[in-house]
DNA sequence: TCCCAGGAAAACA
DNA sequence: TGTTTTCATGGG
C-alpha cells in the first residue's frame, strides 16, 4: 500500500466515465483486473491511495499522468457547453487500455448498455480465463477466445455479436491482426485496419485507437455524441454540406483539434451523467 | 409492450 | 448514395 500525488487527477470520474468496464466501486475503494493483477484504488485529498504491487510506473502510464491537462484543456475549449464539462469532472484522464482487451470490450459493447457489457466481459473472463483471485479473472487471451466452444460462447450473452467477436481472435491468434503494429501507423491508417474487421465500424474503431492506443485525434460517435452535436446544434452550418452521420467523427477532429479524444470523453460523460445540461 | 443502449451491415428505395 | 431494418440482450 503506498500513496501518489498526481497533478490534476479525479479517480472516480476516470473509473466511472464509461471508458473501462472491469472496476466496480464499493464506497470510496475501486477494484479492478488489469492484466494479471487485481488493483485497488481510492483517493483522498488528491492523493491517490494504492493496494497494489505495481509501480508507481505503472500507474502513470496506465493513468496517461505524462498528459498536460491544462493545454489540452485550453485546445479543446471551443465552447460554453465543453467548457462546463472540463470545469465540472476536472481531473478525468483517459487510460491506457490494453489493445487486445480494449477491442474485443468494445466490440461487444455495441448497441448496448454499460451493465450489459460489464456482465459480458465478466462472463467471457470467468468462462475463459484464469482466476487469480476468488472471484476475479484475466480477460482471455486470442487464442483461447479463437478456439472457444461455441456453446460456451454463447452463454456469454454475446448475441449477434459473437460470431465477429471469434473471428476477431482467429485473426489476432493467427498473427494476421498484429495489434502491435498499430501503434506505429497513423491514426487515419489504423482506423482502416480495424474496419476491416466483421463488426468494426467507425465507432468502435475510435474507441479502440482512443482507449488503447493513445490516438487522441480519434473522436468516437455514439448515440449520445449525435444527439449532442443535434440538441445544441453546435456548428450547423457545417452540417448543411456535410449531411452523413460518418461525418460527424471529422466534424469532432476539426472542431476539438488534435486532442478531440478528450473532448469526447467530457462531453459523452457530462450527457450520460446529467442529460442535456443547461447553459444559462 | 415499446424504446433505448459507447453499432454494424444487409436490405431497401 | 442515403435511409431503414435486422441482429441479441437487458433495463426502464
Amino acid at each position: 500500500m503506498y500513496r501518489l500525488k498526481p497533478h490534476l487527477f479525479n479517480l472516480n470520474y476516470t473509473l466511472d466515465c464509461g471508458q473501462v468496464f472491469r472496476w466496480e466501486r464499493e464506497g470510496n475503494w475501486w477494484t479492478g483486473v488489469v492484466g494479471d493483477h487485481v488493483i485497488r484504488l481510492s483517493q483522498e485529498n488528491g492523493q491517490l491511495i494504492i493496494d497494489s504491487t505495481l509501480t508507481p510506473e505503472f500507474f502513470s502510464h496506465y493513468f496517461r499522468f505524462d498528459d498536460d491537462l491544462p493545454s489540452i484543456y485550453e485546445s479543446i475549449n471551443r465552447d460554453l457547453l465543453i467548457d462546463r464539462a472540463i470545469r465540472k469532472y476536472q481531473g478525468l484522464r483517459l487510460i491506457r487500455q490494453d489493445p487486445w482487451e480494449c477491442l474485443i470490450s468494445y466490440m461487444l459493447a455495441t448497441a448496448s448498455s454499460i451493465p450489459t457489457i460489464q456482465r459480458r466481459i465478466y462472463l467471457l473472463s470467468r468462462t475463459f480465463g484464469q482466476e487469480i483471485e476468488p472471484g476475479y479473472f484475466t480477460f482471455p487471451d486470442p487464442e483461447t477466445l479463437a478456439n472457444a466452444n461455441p456453446a460456451a460462447l454463447e452463454r456469454c450473452k454475446l448475441g449477434f455479436r459473437a460470431p465477429s467477436i471469434k473471428a476477431a481472435a482467429e485473426e489476432v491468434a493467427s498473427g494476421e491482426l498484429d495489434l502491435n503494429v498499430l501503434f506505429r501507423l497513423e491514426y487515419k491508417y489504423a482506423r482502416e485496419r480495424f474496419m476491416r474487421l466483421r463488426g468494426i465500424g467507425e465507432k468502435v474503431a475510435d474507441c479502440v485507437l482512443l482507449f488503447a492506443f493513445g490516438k487522441l485525434e480519434a473522436f468516437p460517435v455514439d448515440t449520445h455524441i449525435k444527439q449532442i452535436i443535434q440538441h445544441y446544434h453546435i456548428d450547423d452550418s457545417y452540417f448543411e454540406t456535410c449531411t452523413s452521420m460518418s461525418c460527424m467523427g471529422d466534424w469532432g477532429r476539426e472542431y476539438f483539434g488534435q486532442y478531440c479524444g478528450y473532448a469526447q470523453e467530457y462531453l459523452y460523460y457530462q450527457k450520460r451523467v446529467e442529460g442535456f445540461v443547461s447553459l444559462y
